[in-house]
RNA sequence: GGCGGAGUGGCCGAAUGGCUUAGGCAAGGGCCUGCAAAGCCCUGUACGCGGGUUCGAUUCCCGCCUCCGCCUCCA
């Protein structure tokens, strides 16, 4: 089976056929930089970065394009509210987005292209939605037509024109024909940033810049558009109102992914349950907060608890601790993620993850072979374990997840120097054991244990790992 | 009011018209161990409520209840 997926505009699963045979062109929604990424953006950058990574594996030359929206109306006001210039803020804060994705082990996009570097892109559209009458003026600001492009509009959210709300807009959007009718462009306010355009000064509306930034980086027409499900309207809808008003085919495949509650309650700033980055470290490293994030299917609500993520990081525990033992007995093998599909792959795994990305019956296939690893080790058949090894690092290598890549920055230096050492500590123990001092060989193990080091006695002699959590 | 999602065993979380009824965590029993740890083996039969269709429904249809998301910025 060929890779099906989850289309919100026919709300249909259907088969993956890229436009141009051998390549695929994705844009995702990626991050309005006003404040710090919480736990829901992480969610969605690992999200599509398993889209992303799961495309290469299929063979696919892959245009990854993640926009930053680093000017809105909440940029502006909060940059306004710390005193900080806007754009310094936009830029602090991108920094701070693109250090989490790293941190979650989030492959880069292709391009992530910015807002404000491609106004030119976003007036010559504008041009073409006047040009085709779908676009007009009024008090500085330049609308969307929506009934004039009525029998389409609504397509991807299912809304039907007459049932939509007028949106609730403050007063200076008076100047609006239709209450429905959303910017395009906004004329310029005292003291906040514009552009000169050939109908005055002003700047990007909301939903302008990713028509124009997808189609500039992916052609007129493209693949898969991905992002939230709460931006499927008006965000989403806007995009496919302005692209394909002025005559472009726009995205293909619609995916979006589910929300992340905390405790069951959207996040948000009022309720105070904002899940940070830097709470999740404390309580997880950082593979396991991307096990976590990975291992509920995209599209479900996932709600976050400590519970929840603590039992994430004790599977991921099983998964590193075949694959650091099977290593110790056979050596690492190869590993590393290939851009081709691996043999190494079980077509069980592959089946799920082709099924609308099926990461959890795919991470079902993965403890599956653990075990079949560890009764390897158990039964000392290398064979086995040296199969089932490569085989769960490719497939923890598709999502990211492979624990020989994640070794934290310096460990591996050390652990030469440190392993020595423990040996020598440890040769002192079997001592004690072989004249059955069984009170000194706890008292070293325990003292170990109090530094960090955990031993273990396996059939082939003790061994060592540095204490998690 | 409109659009959509979800309710699964102690917990998390998948799939599925019947067949060996994921996977993980936790629990109990066992193996292994000086004791541990890790691992392995075994045990536990669930699908919101009420109807209907069917030889048979957790799975399809209808109704209901509860929860959640969007319709305003939002991943």
């Amino acid at each position: 089976m060929s890779l099906q997926l989850y289309d919100t505009g026919t709300r249909t699963i259907r088969p993956f056929e890229p436009l141009h045979e051998g390549r695929v062109g994705m844009y995702v929604c990626g991050a309005t930089p006003q404040a710090a990424p919480h736990i829901g953006h992480l969610r969605s950058g690992v999200i599509y970065d398993v889209v992303f990574r799961w495309l290469l594996r299929l063979g696919y030359d892959v245009i990854f394009a993640r926009n930053i929206t680093d000017i809105d109306d909440k940029i502006i006001a909060t940059a306004a509210e710390q005193d900080v210039p806007w754009f310094a803020l936009a830029h602090a804060n991108q920094r701070t987005f693109g250090h989490g994705y790293d941190v979650v082990g989030c492959l880069p996009p292709t391009v992530e292209p910015r807002a404000t570097g491609h106004i030119p892109e976003m007036l010559a559209l504008i041009g073409r939605l006047f040009d085709a009458g779908h676009a007009y003026a009024a008090g500085g600001d330049i609308y969307f037509d929506v009934t004039s492009w009525a029998d389409r509009y609504g397509r991807l959210s299912h809304q039907k024109l007459e049932h939509m709300r007028a949106a609730g807009d403050t007063a200076d959007d008076s100047a609006k024909r239709d209450p429905r009718d959303f910017a395009l462009w906004k004329g310029a306010k005292p003291g906040e940033p514009f552009w000169e355009t050939p109908w005055g000064p002003g700047r990007p509306g909301w939903h302008l810049e990713c028509s124009a930034m997808a189609t500039k980086y992916l052609g007129s027409t493209f693949d898969i558009h991905g992002g939230g499900v709460d931006l499927i309207f008006p965000h989403h809808e806007n995009e496919i109102a302005q692209s394909e008003a002025a005559g472009d085919g726009f995205a293909r495949y619609w995916l979006h992914n589910g929300m992340l509650t905390v405790n069951g309650e959207k996040m948000s700033k009022s309720v105070g349950n904002v899940v940070l980055l830097a709470d999740l470290l404390e309580k997880a490293r950082p593979v396991e907060v991307r096990y976590y994030l990975v291992s509920a299917h995209y599209r479900s609500v996932t709600d976050f608890t400590d519970a929840a993520l603590a039992e994430a990081a004790i599977a991921y525990q099983r998964i590193e601790g075949f694959v650091t033992r099977a290593a110790e007995v056979v050596g690492a093998g190869e590993g590393g993620a290939a851009r081709e599909p691996a043999d190494e792959l079980p077509d069980a795994f592959v089946a799920a993850m082709n099924d609308d990305l099926g990461v959890p019956q795919a991470l079902a296939v993965v403890h599956e072979t653990v075990r079949e690893g560890n009764q390897g080790l158990t039964a000392g058949d290398n064979a086995r374990v040296r199969a089932a090894l490569a085989s769960v690092r490719a497939m923890t290598g598709t999502l990211g997840l492979d624990p020989l890549t994640w070794v934290r920055p310096g460990e591996e230096d050390l652990r030469p120097v440190v392993d020595a050492l423990v040996k020598i500590i440890l040769e002192q123990r079997a001592a004690a054991r072989a004249r059955k001092d069984y009170a000194t060989a706890d008292t070293i193990r325990d003292a170990l244990n109090a530094a960090g080091i955990v031993v273990e006695d396996t059939p082939r002699g003790p061994r060592w790992e540095p204490r998690r959590g």
